[in-house]
RNA sequence: GCGGGUAUGGUGAAGUGGUUAACACGGCGGAUUGUGGCUCCGUUACGCUAGGGUUCGAGUCCCUAUACUCGCCCCA
Protein backbone atom coordinates (compact mmCIF):
# COMPACT_ATOMS: atom_id res chain seq x y z
CA UNK A 1 0.00 0.00 0.00
CA UNK A 2 1.29 3.25 -1.38
CA UNK A 3 1.47 6.06 1.75
CA UNK A 4 -0.70 8.85 1.80
CA UNK A 5 -0.77 12.06 3.48
CA UNK A 6 -2.26 11.72 7.22
CA UNK A 7 -5.43 12.42 7.85
CA UNK A 8 -7.00 16.06 7.91
CA UNK A 9 -4.23 17.37 5.48
CA UNK A 10 -3.51 18.29 1.71
CA UNK A 11 -1.22 18.87 -0.31
CA UNK A 12 -1.62 22.49 -2.64
CA UNK A 13 -0.23 21.12 -6.14
CA UNK A 14 0.75 23.43 -8.63
CA UNK A 15 -2.88 25.22 -9.97
CA UNK A 16 -3.60 25.90 -6.90
CA UNK A 17 -0.95 27.58 -5.48
CA UNK A 18 -1.45 30.04 -7.40
CA UNK A 19 -4.57 31.23 -5.58
CA UNK A 20 -2.49 30.86 -2.35
CA UNK A 21 -0.53 33.43 -3.74
CA UNK A 22 -3.04 35.70 -4.88
CA UNK A 23 -4.73 35.79 -1.80
CA UNK A 24 -1.05 36.25 0.32
CA UNK A 25 0.16 38.82 -1.84
CA UNK A 26 -3.70 40.64 -1.12
CA UNK A 27 -2.97 40.01 2.45
CA UNK A 28 0.54 41.67 2.39
CA UNK A 29 -0.97 44.58 0.31
CA UNK A 30 -3.61 45.71 2.57
CA UNK A 31 -1.59 44.71 5.82
CA UNK A 32 1.12 47.49 4.50
CA UNK A 33 -1.52 50.17 4.34
CA UNK A 34 -1.95 49.56 8.22
CA UNK A 35 1.48 49.12 9.87
CA UNK A 36 1.61 45.44 9.98
CA UNK A 37 5.19 43.91 9.80
CA UNK A 38 5.32 40.16 9.11
CA UNK A 39 6.58 37.95 12.08
CA UNK A 40 7.19 34.28 11.73
CA UNK A 41 7.30 32.43 14.92
CA UNK A 42 8.41 28.74 15.19
CA UNK A 43 5.69 26.15 14.41
CA UNK A 44 5.86 24.12 17.52
CA UNK A 45 6.59 25.67 21.01
CA UNK A 46 7.47 24.59 24.43
CA UNK A 47 3.99 23.51 24.88
CA UNK A 48 3.93 25.29 28.72
CA UNK A 49 3.15 28.26 26.36
CA UNK A 50 -0.02 27.06 25.33
CA UNK A 51 -0.99 25.78 28.47
CA UNK A 52 -0.72 29.39 30.11
CA UNK A 53 -1.80 31.24 27.02
CA UNK A 54 -5.28 29.48 25.47
CA UNK A 55 -6.11 28.11 28.91
CA UNK A 56 -5.62 24.56 30.60
CA UNK A 57 -9.41 23.76 30.25
CA UNK A 58 -9.67 25.02 27.09
CA UNK A 59 -11.23 22.36 24.31
CA UNK A 60 -8.09 23.33 22.23
CA UNK A 61 -5.66 22.84 24.69
CA UNK A 62 -7.79 19.42 26.56
CA UNK A 63 -8.16 17.74 23.25
CA UNK A 64 -6.88 19.37 20.16
CA UNK A 65 -3.12 19.48 20.50
CA UNK A 66 -0.78 18.00 18.93
CA UNK A 67 2.26 17.23 21.77
CA UNK A 68 4.79 15.11 21.68
CA UNK A 69 8.06 14.41 23.50
CA UNK A 70 11.31 15.60 21.90
CA UNK A 71 14.42 13.56 21.72
CA UNK A 72 15.49 15.00 25.14
CA UNK A 73 12.19 14.25 26.77
CA UNK A 74 10.83 17.97 26.77
CA UNK A 75 7.31 18.19 25.95
CA UNK A 76 6.63 20.08 22.40
CA UNK A 77 3.02 20.86 21.07
CA UNK A 78 2.70 21.92 17.23
CA UNK A 79 1.26 25.38 17.40
CA UNK A 80 -2.56 25.34 17.73
CA UNK A 81 -2.94 29.21 16.79
CA UNK A 82 -0.24 31.73 17.09
CA UNK A 83 -1.46 34.21 19.29
CA UNK A 84 0.60 32.81 22.24
CA UNK A 85 3.57 32.57 20.11
CA UNK A 86 3.45 36.32 19.17
CA UNK A 87 3.36 37.51 22.85
CA UNK A 88 5.79 35.09 23.46
CA UNK A 89 8.33 36.61 20.97
CA UNK A 90 7.50 40.06 21.96
CA UNK A 91 8.29 39.45 25.40
CA UNK A 92 11.27 36.97 24.69
CA UNK A 93 12.45 40.27 22.41
CA UNK A 94 11.76 42.72 24.82
CA UNK A 95 9.77 44.58 22.12
CA UNK A 96 7.76 46.37 24.94
CA UNK A 97 10.87 48.18 25.76
CA UNK A 98 9.99 50.75 22.78
CA UNK A 99 7.31 51.91 24.60
CA UNK A 100 4.87 51.81 21.38
CA UNK A 101 1.69 50.04 19.79
CA UNK A 102 3.47 47.03 18.13
CA UNK A 103 1.75 46.07 14.98
CA UNK A 104 2.73 42.19 13.83
CA UNK A 105 0.79 39.64 11.28
CA UNK A 106 1.59 36.44 10.37
CA UNK A 107 0.45 33.84 7.49
CA UNK A 108 1.19 29.95 8.54
CA UNK A 109 0.11 26.54 8.63
CA UNK A 110 -1.79 25.98 12.74
CA UNK A 111 -2.92 22.59 13.55
CA UNK A 112 -5.30 21.08 15.75
CA UNK A 113 -6.61 17.46 16.14
CA UNK A 114 -10.24 17.69 14.97
CA UNK A 115 -12.16 15.57 13.00
CA UNK A 116 -12.13 17.45 9.21
CA UNK A 117 -14.77 18.23 7.35
CA UNK A 118 -15.81 21.48 4.83
CA UNK A 119 -13.42 23.80 5.67
CA UNK A 120 -11.32 22.68 8.21
CA UNK A 121 -8.27 20.83 8.71
CA UNK A 122 -5.80 19.52 11.08
CA UNK A 123 -3.05 20.97 9.84
CA UNK A 124 -4.92 24.75 8.34
CA UNK A 125 -3.36 27.86 7.60
CA UNK A 126 -4.31 31.39 9.11
CA UNK A 127 -3.40 34.63 8.34
CA UNK A 128 -3.71 36.78 11.77
CA UNK A 129 -2.49 40.21 13.54
CA UNK A 130 -1.81 41.08 16.54
CA UNK A 131 -1.40 44.90 17.77
CA UNK A 132 0.47 44.94 21.30
CA UNK A 133 0.35 48.20 23.30
CA UNK A 134 -2.65 50.03 23.22
CA UNK A 135 -6.36 49.53 24.71
CA UNK A 136 -7.33 52.67 22.75
CA UNK A 137 -10.49 51.49 21.16
CA UNK A 138 -9.71 52.94 17.98
CA UNK A 139 -7.39 50.10 17.81
CA UNK A 140 -9.98 47.91 17.88
CA UNK A 141 -12.21 49.88 15.26
CA UNK A 142 -8.90 49.88 13.03
CA UNK A 143 -8.02 45.77 12.91
CA UNK A 144 -11.23 45.06 11.93
CA UNK A 145 -11.56 47.76 9.48
CA UNK A 146 -8.78 46.08 8.21
CA UNK A 147 -10.45 42.68 7.84
CA UNK A 148 -12.73 44.45 6.11
CA UNK A 149 -10.95 45.74 3.61
CA UNK A 150 -9.31 42.91 2.88
CA UNK A 151 -12.28 40.68 2.66
CA UNK A 152 -13.96 44.01 0.54
CA UNK A 153 -11.09 44.17 -1.83
CA UNK A 154 -10.99 40.55 -2.49
CA UNK A 155 -14.58 41.21 -4.04
CA UNK A 156 -16.25 39.56 -0.70
CA UNK A 157 -19.75 41.75 0.37
CA UNK A 158 -22.19 39.53 2.35
CA UNK A 159 -20.16 39.26 5.28
CA UNK A 160 -21.72 39.63 8.81
CA UNK A 161 -19.74 41.26 11.75
CA UNK A 162 -20.91 39.51 15.02
CA UNK A 163 -19.80 42.04 17.46
CA UNK A 164 -19.44 42.19 21.54
CA UNK A 165 -17.98 42.35 24.80
CA UNK A 166 -16.65 39.71 27.42
CA UNK A 167 -15.79 41.79 30.39
CA UNK A 168 -12.79 42.46 32.33
CA UNK A 169 -11.53 40.81 35.23
CA UNK A 170 -13.34 43.32 37.26
CA UNK A 171 -16.83 42.95 35.59
CA UNK A 172 -16.45 39.38 33.99
CA UNK A 173 -16.58 37.56 37.92
CA UNK A 174 -19.81 39.70 38.61
CA UNK A 175 -21.36 38.70 35.09
CA UNK A 176 -20.02 35.26 35.90
CA UNK A 177 -21.93 34.92 39.07
CA UNK A 178 -24.97 36.42 37.81
CA UNK A 179 -25.09 34.19 35.02
CA UNK A 180 -24.36 31.01 37.94
CA UNK A 181 -27.39 32.31 40.60
CA UNK A 182 -29.69 32.82 37.06
CA UNK A 183 -29.18 28.83 35.94
CA UNK A 184 -29.21 28.04 39.67
CA UNK A 185 -32.54 26.40 38.98
CA UNK A 186 -32.41 25.38 35.88
CA UNK A 187 -29.93 22.87 35.87
CA UNK A 188 -32.57 20.12 34.72
CA UNK A 189 -32.72 22.07 31.24
CA UNK A 190 -28.94 22.06 30.68
CA UNK A 191 -27.08 19.44 28.49
CA UNK A 192 -24.01 17.40 29.64
CA UNK A 193 -22.08 19.78 28.24
CA UNK A 194 -23.62 22.47 29.64
CA UNK A 195 -23.30 21.63 33.09
CA UNK A 196 -19.78 20.93 33.24
CA UNK A 197 -19.24 24.61 31.02
CA UNK A 198 -21.24 26.03 34.41
CA UNK A 199 -18.06 25.73 36.55
CA UNK A 200 -15.58 26.42 34.34
CA UNK A 201 -16.91 28.75 31.90
CA UNK A 202 -20.28 29.81 32.22
CA UNK A 203 -20.63 32.31 29.26
CA UNK A 204 -20.26 29.10 27.33
CA UNK A 205 -23.40 28.10 28.22
CA UNK A 206 -25.03 31.33 26.05
CA UNK A 207 -23.47 29.92 22.90
CA UNK A 208 -24.73 26.35 22.71
CA UNK A 209 -27.23 25.13 20.16
CA UNK A 210 -29.36 22.19 22.25
CA UNK A 211 -32.78 22.93 22.40
CA UNK A 212 -33.31 22.73 26.06
CA UNK A 213 -30.26 25.25 26.73
CA UNK A 214 -31.56 27.55 24.50
CA UNK A 215 -35.00 27.64 26.54
CA UNK A 216 -32.78 27.70 29.93
CA UNK A 217 -31.45 31.27 28.42
CA UNK A 218 -34.33 32.84 28.02
CA UNK A 219 -34.43 36.18 30.05
CA UNK A 220 -30.69 35.33 30.68
CA UNK A 221 -28.98 38.36 31.93
CA UNK A 222 -26.97 40.15 29.17
CA UNK A 223 -23.02 40.71 29.31
CA UNK A 224 -23.77 44.20 28.25
CA UNK A 225 -25.98 45.21 30.91
CA UNK A 226 -23.29 44.37 32.94
CA UNK A 227 -20.17 45.24 31.99
CA UNK A 228 -17.97 47.98 34.23
CA UNK A 229 -17.89 52.07 33.62
CA UNK A 230 -14.61 51.22 31.98
CA UNK A 231 -15.66 48.26 29.31
CA UNK A 232 -18.83 50.02 28.92
CA UNK A 233 -17.59 52.92 27.79
CA UNK A 234 -14.72 51.07 25.65
CA UNK A 235 -17.38 48.95 23.88
CA UNK A 236 -19.17 52.26 23.09
CA UNK A 237 -16.63 54.13 21.75
CA UNK A 238 -15.74 50.83 19.33
CA UNK A 239 -19.39 50.95 18.27
CA UNK A 240 -18.76 54.47 17.30
CA UNK A 241 -15.49 54.11 15.64
CA UNK A 242 -17.30 51.18 13.30
CA UNK A 243 -20.50 53.36 12.81
CA UNK A 244 -18.19 56.08 11.88
CA UNK A 245 -16.47 54.47 9.42
CA UNK A 246 -19.28 52.36 7.54
CA UNK A 247 -18.85 49.14 8.79
CA UNK A 248 -21.83 47.10 9.88
CA UNK A 249 -22.13 45.03 12.54
CA UNK A 250 -24.78 43.32 14.90
CA UNK A 251 -24.30 43.15 18.49
CA UNK A 252 -24.79 39.53 19.34
CA UNK A 253 -24.66 39.30 23.58
CA UNK A 254 -24.16 35.66 22.92
CA UNK A 255 -20.73 36.03 21.37
CA UNK A 256 -18.23 34.13 23.11
CA UNK A 257 -15.07 33.20 22.28
CA UNK A 258 -13.29 30.05 22.91
CA UNK A 259 -9.62 31.16 24.38
CA UNK A 260 -9.36 32.03 27.92
CA UNK A 261 -7.51 35.10 27.38
CA UNK A 262 -9.84 37.23 25.73
CA UNK A 263 -11.47 40.93 27.17
CA UNK A 264 -13.40 43.26 25.87
CA UNK A 265 -14.63 43.23 22.46
CA UNK A 266 -14.85 40.07 20.83
CA UNK A 267 -16.15 39.42 17.46
CA UNK A 268 -16.44 37.26 14.72
CA UNK A 269 -16.58 38.07 10.75
CA UNK A 270 -19.54 34.83 9.02
CA UNK A 271 -19.83 33.99 5.78
CA UNK A 272 -23.38 31.87 5.94
CA UNK A 273 -22.68 30.03 3.01
CA UNK A 274 -20.11 28.15 4.53
CA UNK A 275 -22.71 26.08 6.95
CA UNK A 276 -20.87 24.59 9.71
CA UNK A 277 -17.95 26.82 9.41
CA UNK A 278 -19.26 29.43 8.89
CA UNK A 279 -16.46 31.89 10.91
CA UNK A 280 -14.16 33.31 8.29
CA UNK A 281 -12.37 35.79 10.79
CA UNK A 282 -12.37 35.71 14.99
CA UNK A 283 -11.00 37.53 16.88
CA UNK A 284 -10.83 40.10 20.25
CA UNK A 285 -8.93 41.90 22.99
CA UNK A 286 -6.47 40.20 25.35
CA UNK A 287 -5.59 42.59 27.75
CA UNK A 288 -4.64 40.48 30.48
CA UNK A 289 -2.71 37.80 28.16
CA UNK A 290 0.87 39.60 28.38
CA UNK A 291 0.81 40.17 31.67
CA UNK A 292 -0.47 36.34 32.10
CA UNK A 293 2.67 35.05 30.28
CA UNK A 294 5.18 36.85 32.34
CA UNK A 295 5.61 40.45 31.51
CA UNK A 296 4.13 43.55 31.93
CA UNK A 297 0.75 44.81 31.83
CA UNK A 298 0.20 45.48 28.49
CA UNK A 299 -3.42 45.49 26.69
CA UNK A 300 -3.45 43.85 22.67
CA UNK A 301 -5.83 42.53 20.86
CA UNK A 302 -5.76 40.70 17.18
CA UNK A 303 -7.80 38.23 14.98
CA UNK A 304 -7.13 35.13 13.02
CA UNK A 305 -8.86 34.74 9.56
CA UNK A 306 -8.81 30.68 8.00
CA UNK A 307 -7.49 31.11 5.26
CA UNK A 308 -9.12 27.37 3.98
CA UNK A 309 -12.63 28.57 4.78
CA UNK A 310 -11.66 32.22 3.00
CA UNK A 311 -10.17 30.50 -0.02
CA UNK A 312 -13.65 28.18 -0.67
CA UNK A 313 -15.59 31.35 -0.34
CA UNK A 314 -13.67 32.88 -2.72
CA UNK A 315 -13.31 29.75 -5.11
CA UNK A 316 -17.20 29.50 -4.47
CA UNK A 317 -17.90 32.88 -5.41
CA UNK A 318 -15.54 33.06 -8.73
CA UNK A 319 -13.60 35.86 -7.65
CA UNK A 320 -9.71 35.05 -7.71
CA UNK A 321 -8.47 35.70 -11.47
CA UNK A 322 -5.51 33.85 -12.07
CA UNK A 323 -3.53 35.85 -14.84
CA UNK A 324 -2.98 33.89 -17.19
CA UNK A 325 0.20 31.69 -17.84
CA UNK A 326 2.53 32.19 -19.47
CA UNK A 327 3.47 31.20 -22.85
CA UNK A 328 7.03 29.07 -23.16
CA UNK A 329 9.43 29.04 -26.39
CA UNK A 330 9.57 25.88 -27.06
CA UNK A 331 12.72 24.22 -28.88
CA UNK A 332 12.39 20.95 -30.93
CA UNK A 333 15.29 19.18 -31.55
CA UNK A 334 15.63 16.44 -33.66
CA UNK A 335 18.86 14.16 -33.05
CA UNK A 336 21.49 13.86 -30.98
CA UNK A 337 23.80 16.61 -32.33
CA UNK A 338 20.99 19.02 -32.10
CA UNK A 339 20.07 18.02 -28.69
CA UNK A 340 22.92 19.29 -27.67
CA UNK A 341 22.70 22.06 -29.83
CA UNK A 342 19.06 22.88 -28.50
CA UNK A 343 19.85 22.49 -24.70
CA UNK A 344 22.20 25.29 -25.04
CA UNK A 345 20.16 27.63 -26.29
CA UNK A 346 17.69 26.85 -23.88
CA UNK A 347 20.24 28.06 -21.19
CA UNK A 348 20.65 31.10 -23.25
CA UNK A 349 17.20 31.78 -23.81
CA UNK A 350 16.42 31.35 -19.95
CA UNK A 351 19.47 33.42 -19.13
CA UNK A 352 17.88 36.24 -21.06
CA UNK A 353 14.69 35.83 -19.27
CA UNK A 354 12.63 33.61 -21.87
CA UNK A 355 10.69 31.36 -20.27
CA UNK A 356 11.47 28.38 -22.67
CA UNK A 357 11.09 24.29 -22.76
CA UNK A 358 12.43 21.40 -24.78
CA UNK A 359 11.44 18.08 -25.41
CA UNK A 360 12.37 15.33 -22.40
CA UNK A 361 10.80 12.64 -23.61
CA UNK A 362 12.60 11.98 -26.22
CA UNK A 363 9.55 12.51 -28.93
CA UNK A 364 9.28 12.23 -32.49
CA UNK A 365 9.13 16.17 -34.41
CA UNK A 366 5.56 15.46 -35.35
CA UNK A 367 4.88 14.57 -30.98
CA UNK A 368 7.10 17.81 -30.23
CA UNK A 369 4.96 19.75 -32.22
CA UNK A 370 2.06 18.38 -30.47
CA UNK A 371 3.41 19.08 -27.34
CA UNK A 372 4.42 23.02 -28.14
CA UNK A 373 1.02 23.44 -28.89
CA UNK A 374 -0.34 21.62 -25.57
CA UNK A 375 1.74 24.17 -23.68
CA UNK A 376 0.41 27.03 -25.68
CA UNK A 377 3.86 27.74 -26.88
CA UNK A 378 3.98 30.88 -28.42
CA UNK A 379 7.28 30.03 -30.59
CA UNK A 380 9.25 26.78 -31.51
CA UNK A 381 12.55 27.00 -32.43
CA UNK A 382 12.91 24.03 -34.95
CA UNK A 383 16.54 22.38 -34.29
CA UNK A 384 17.79 19.48 -36.78
CA UNK A 385 20.68 18.35 -38.63
CA UNK A 386 19.82 20.43 -41.88
CA UNK A 387 19.78 23.10 -40.14
CA UNK A 388 22.87 22.65 -37.87
CA UNK A 389 24.72 22.44 -40.87
CA UNK A 390 23.45 25.75 -41.59
CA UNK A 391 24.28 27.12 -38.27
CA UNK A 392 20.88 28.50 -38.26
CA UNK A 393 17.31 27.52 -36.96
CA UNK A 394 13.93 27.73 -38.05
CA UNK A 395 11.86 30.04 -35.70
CA UNK A 396 8.26 29.62 -36.22
CA UNK A 397 5.72 31.94 -34.57
CA UNK A 398 2.64 29.18 -33.48
CA UNK A 399 -0.21 31.83 -34.36
CA UNK A 400 0.84 33.13 -37.70
CA UNK A 401 2.65 30.09 -38.68
CA UNK A 402 5.14 31.98 -40.46
CA UNK A 403 8.61 30.53 -40.29
CA UNK A 404 11.92 31.67 -40.91
CA UNK A 405 15.50 30.74 -40.46
CA UNK A 406 17.41 32.39 -37.84
CA UNK A 407 21.21 32.29 -37.09
CA UNK A 408 21.72 29.93 -33.97
CA UNK A 409 23.62 32.37 -32.07
CA UNK A 410 21.02 35.06 -32.96
CA UNK A 411 17.99 33.27 -31.40
CA UNK A 412 17.93 35.05 -28.17
CA UNK A 413 18.09 38.25 -30.24
CA UNK A 414 15.67 37.66 -32.66
CA UNK A 415 13.18 36.67 -29.55
CA UNK A 416 14.24 39.83 -27.88
CA UNK A 417 13.08 42.02 -31.17
CA UNK A 418 10.07 39.94 -31.13
CA UNK A 419 8.88 40.71 -27.66
CA UNK A 420 9.32 44.28 -28.21
CA UNK A 421 7.36 44.48 -31.83
C1' G B 1 -14.55 12.17 21.11
C1' C B 2 -19.79 11.01 18.79
C1' G B 3 -23.31 10.26 14.47
C1' G B 4 -24.68 9.72 8.87
C1' G B 5 -23.05 8.89 3.68
C1' U B 6 -19.47 7.00 0.19
C1' A B 7 -15.16 3.91 -1.53
C1' U B 8 -14.47 0.85 -9.40
C1' G B 9 -8.27 3.11 -14.04
C1' G B 10 -4.58 9.33 -14.24
C1' U B 11 -9.86 11.80 -14.06
C1' G B 12 -15.49 11.61 -14.40
C1' A B 13 -18.07 7.52 -13.99
C1' A B 14 -21.49 2.68 -15.99
C1' G B 15 -22.24 -1.89 -13.73
C1' U B 16 -29.31 -3.66 -9.47
C1' G B 17 -24.95 -12.26 -8.01
C1' G B 18 -23.34 -15.43 -13.41
C1' U B 19 -18.85 -15.67 -19.75
C1' U B 20 -13.08 -11.61 -21.68
C1' A B 21 -15.25 -4.85 -15.98
C1' A B 22 -19.36 -0.02 -20.56
C1' C B 23 -18.64 4.89 -22.06
C1' A B 24 -16.21 9.69 -21.85
C1' C B 25 -11.89 12.71 -20.86
C1' G B 26 -6.83 12.60 -20.34
C1' G B 27 -2.01 10.02 -21.74
C1' C B 28 0.95 7.54 -25.42
C1' G B 29 1.65 5.94 -30.66
C1' G B 30 0.11 6.33 -35.69
C1' A B 31 -2.67 8.20 -40.58
C1' U B 32 3.89 8.14 -47.06
C1' U B 33 9.88 10.12 -45.27
C1' G B 34 11.32 16.51 -40.16
C1' U B 35 6.08 20.43 -38.28
C1' G B 36 0.91 21.60 -33.95
C1' G B 37 -4.43 22.77 -32.83
C1' C B 38 -9.86 19.47 -36.30
C1' U B 39 -10.83 14.30 -37.80
C1' C B 40 -9.83 9.09 -37.84
C1' C B 41 -7.26 4.52 -36.01
C1' G B 42 -4.63 1.79 -32.24
C1' U B 43 -3.26 1.54 -27.18
C1' U B 44 -4.05 2.72 -22.03
C1' A B 45 -7.29 -1.29 -14.81
C1' C B 46 -1.52 -7.74 -12.75
C1' G B 47 -8.79 -6.34 -12.02
C1' C B 48 -13.22 -3.11 -8.66
C1' U B 49 -9.73 0.55 -0.82
C1' A B 50 -7.83 -3.71 2.63
C1' G B 51 -8.97 -8.19 5.19
C1' G B 52 -12.59 -11.80 6.43
C1' G B 53 -17.44 -14.20 5.41
C1' U B 54 -22.18 -15.91 2.64
C1' U B 55 -22.75 -18.50 -2.22
C1' C B 56 -21.92 -23.46 -7.18
C1' G B 57 -20.53 -18.34 -8.43
C1' A B 58 -19.51 -11.34 -5.80
C1' G B 59 -17.39 -5.16 -8.18
C1' U B 60 -22.50 -6.43 -7.03
C1' C B 61 -24.92 -9.40 -0.19
C1' C B 62 -22.82 -9.39 5.20
C1' C B 63 -18.83 -8.10 8.88
C1' U B 64 -14.32 -5.55 10.28
C1' A B 65 -10.53 -2.05 9.25
C1' U B 66 -8.97 2.20 6.74
C1' A B 67 -9.74 6.52 3.91
C1' C B 68 -12.74 10.29 2.05
C1' U B 69 -17.07 13.19 2.98
C1' C B 70 -21.14 15.66 5.65
C1' G B 71 -22.87 16.90 10.53
C1' C B 72 -22.32 17.37 16.31
C1' C B 73 -18.78 19.34 19.88
C1' C B 74 -15.23 23.17 19.33
C1' C B 75 -12.91 26.51 16.44
C1' A B 76 -10.39 29.87 11.90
Amino acid sequence: MAITAPRGTQDFLPGQMEDWQLLEQKIRQICSYYGFGEIRTPIFENTELFLRGIGETTDVVTKEMYTFDDRGGRSMTLRPENTASVVRAYLEHKIYAEQQVQKFFYIGPMFRHDRPQAGRYRQFHQFGVEEIGSQDPAVDAEIIAMAFQLFRELGLNDLVLHLNSVGCPKCRPIYRQKLLDFFSDKKDMLCENCLARLDKNPLRVLDCKEEGCKKATVGVPEITDNLCDECKEHFDAVQNYLTKIGIPFELDTRLVRGLDYYTKTAFEIMYAPLGAQSTVCGGGRYDGLVEEMGGPSTPGIGFAVGMERLLLTLQQQNLLQRPEKKRPIYIVALGDAARIAAFDLQQQLRGRHFYTEIDLMGRSMKGQMKYANKINAAYTVIIGDNELLQGEAQVRNMETKEQIAVPLDGVAAYMEAQKKG
